[in-house]
DNA sequence: TGAATCAATGAATCCTGAC
DNA sequence: TGTCAGGATTCATTGATTC
């Protein structure tokens, strides 16, 4: 009878154990996770709706109709409202996380900050906030603001006392054995990559790029720890964990989303190194901007300007422009127009007096990109 | 007796509304902006306490021990208190701001996540996220965490409706003509930049560097505009603003710091007023109606004008009206009706012959331009 | 076949002054 | 306060089309 008894409740235990492994979960993430057995899995990744309050449409220049995303689960009433579903849902994360667990949130200046503040308020301990630099962003059409060019994400444990997963040699491996920094440049997901349907339309409005997921599961977990991601959408993070020899589950509402996702991850074979050989970013030679060095103090505001013959002569101005005579813009166009040219490359075509010496503006440009290649590799 | 009362409130006006320019006023920064007349800076810019929460000392590796920021103007007892704190310095700051008048903050993961929520809570409108990307940040010595190579700026504006100064073509310029985005790289404040005592220590623990104020004046404020620093520590604020011909208030606690800000700021030479002469954006630029071309004999009734490829073709009237079959109008409105488009801008859109030289009409008024111009100078 | 050109598009809180 | 209309505004990448 005892021995009955007990092998009921360990075959219940067992069953309640039991997890959903590599399989997308259709429904409401509260509710799926409230069903998985408290203290289960590994990490979290998480891209909830972000919130974007678009008030009217955007056209481009060429008056073409900017895509935007206007789907009704994107829709919140109030930031109350936002921050109750936000609440609600890192509850339900944070139970079903193991005690060593952690969880990554991805969002924009929409989200973000509500996000944070809930995490903190919930006792997870944050470890880092993580800026993914988008290499192809989208402009600013109206030219009204900076370019909205990257996304921020935040890297927080269940609790201060968690003991998280940091494969901190091989994120040091992966960017030339140097410490892995908190700005990560990607491109946005396109080309073959992005999903699209019968119509060649993309099928979600804001799919991730893998190599995203790639460095984030590549840097917090373990081949064959659980992954949850209760955004699921196409499944970038399942396709991903099935890459990396990790598990995954997903919890996903639409129907649209859970069967690419599924077509997707079906098509997944397994192959671990070449995966991680793309994540690497190859470094590109720095850009410095003209302006850089005039608020870098390179260059003063009132410093003029001459070609190499001295027929021409320009003064530097606070904001990065040049001006000579009616003249002013950069110092491309004014080197243009002071020679009535179609271009000109106002890098090698400028110089300076430094002291008594005349000197490509050029050189200034060299010199800090050595100091910024210095510090940063 | 009239008389003498509305004198005496003329002059307790204009008492009220004199503000302390390019001064440091010494104590709370909540008292002295509840003591400034509402509305009545252009720009805030804060760098608050991060409520850094270190739990022990760090150490490197060599086992020397890092400087951390450990003062007692960064503790606070928990998340509620910086809360508190948070919003009470936001609703003092939001007061004092002119209606078209913005706001800068910068923080850290530690902080920046409920400053965010506070500001959104208090009716400030989110413009970007900026994220300040250091180019020689310090390592994590102990290797459990992505390097914290970033701090997060937040740039909004006062309200929704707030139509905040934005020198976008300055900063376009300043970028090698495109776009500035919302990552920046910049050193941190290091070698001669940044202030020592006596002893060699450093005055402030974290004193911001002169480039990102450079950009941040430039970017968001007019020469002779306002700009608070609520938290003005060593007055990096002051001194890029006294180089940039803006003018500057000040209010700090600390008596090291106010006369470590003195002194710097005694020294700065302000550029030269030419040098803060900015690109004219076209939208500021003198408005020439296309009804004056006509009338100043440039383009005459009856010419036939067209598009670039020379699918569609218009008529100018006498009175400044374009007709194309059934549609008439002006150049804007015709030009994107025989498109079919929402919108068209029809200075560039229609062309005309000019000796066989396919010339848009923007040229005429370009010209005309410059020639008003040259008379109101 | 390859080079050059054109077209499409991506998480977007995206205008401003006159009447 | 709203309404109306002038007219200003885009970067990197991919894939299709043309030369």
């Amino acid at each position: 009878m005892l021995r009955t008894a007990r092998t009921a409740v360990t075959a219940a235990a067992e069953e309640a154990t039991r997890l959903p492994i590599d399989t997308i979960l259709v429904g409401d993430c509260i509710d799926h996770m409230n069903a998985l057995p408290a203290g289960s899995v590994d990490l979290i990744f998480a891209d909830p709706p972000y919130n974007l309050q678009l008030e009217q449409s955007l056209t481009r220049p060429d008056q073409s109709k900017v895509d935007a995303v206007d789907d009704d689960w994107d829709k919140f009433d109030s930031f109350a409202h936002y921050d109750a579903f936000t609440r609600a849902w890192l509850k339900a994360a944070r139970r079903v996380l193991k005690p060593d667990g952690a969880l990554w949130v991805i969002g924009s200046y929409h989200n973000i900050f509500r996000v944070g503040s809930a995490l903190q308020d919930l006792d997870f301990w944050m470890l880092n906030d993580i800026v993914w630099r988008k290499a192809n962003p989208m402009p600013n059409f109206r030219g009204t603001r900076f370019t909205n060019a990257h996304e921020t994400l935040i890297w927080a444990a269940k609790s201060q006392k968690s003991r998280v997963t940091f494969n901190y040699e091989a994120m040091k491996l992966a960017n030339d054995d140097t410490q892995m920094r908190s700005d990560w440049l990607f491109p946005i997901c396109t080309g073959a990559e992005r999903l699209k349907d019968e119509a060649d339309d993309k099928v979600h409005p804001t799919q991730k790029p893998e190599a995203l997921l790639f460095r984030i599961l590549n840097a917090t977990t373990k081949p064959g720890d659980i992954v949850l991601d209760p955004f699921f959408g196409t499944g970038t993070t399942g396709a991903v964990a099935r890459k990396l020899g990790r598990h995954f589950i997903g919890i996903e509402r639409e129907d649209t989303y859970v069967s690419a996702a599924r077509k997707r991850i079906a098509s997944i074979r397994p192959s671990v190194f070449e995966a991680l050989q793309s994540v690497t970013p190859k470094r590109k030679e720095t850009r410095i901007p003209f302006g850089s060095l005039i608020e870098q103090g390179l260059i003063e505001p009132g410093t003029q300007l001459f070609d190499l013959t001295k027929r021409y002569s320009a003064m530097v101005r606070a904001d990065g422009s040049l001006v000579s005579g009616s003249h002013q813009g950069s110092i491309h166009k004014v080197g243009a127009l002071v020679q009535g040219a179609e271009a000109c490359n106002g890098w090698t075509f400028w110089h300076y007096d430094q002291n008594g010496r005349v000197v490509p503006i050029d050189d200034l440009r060299t010199g800090v990109r050595a100091k910024l290649d210095l510090l940063s590799a």
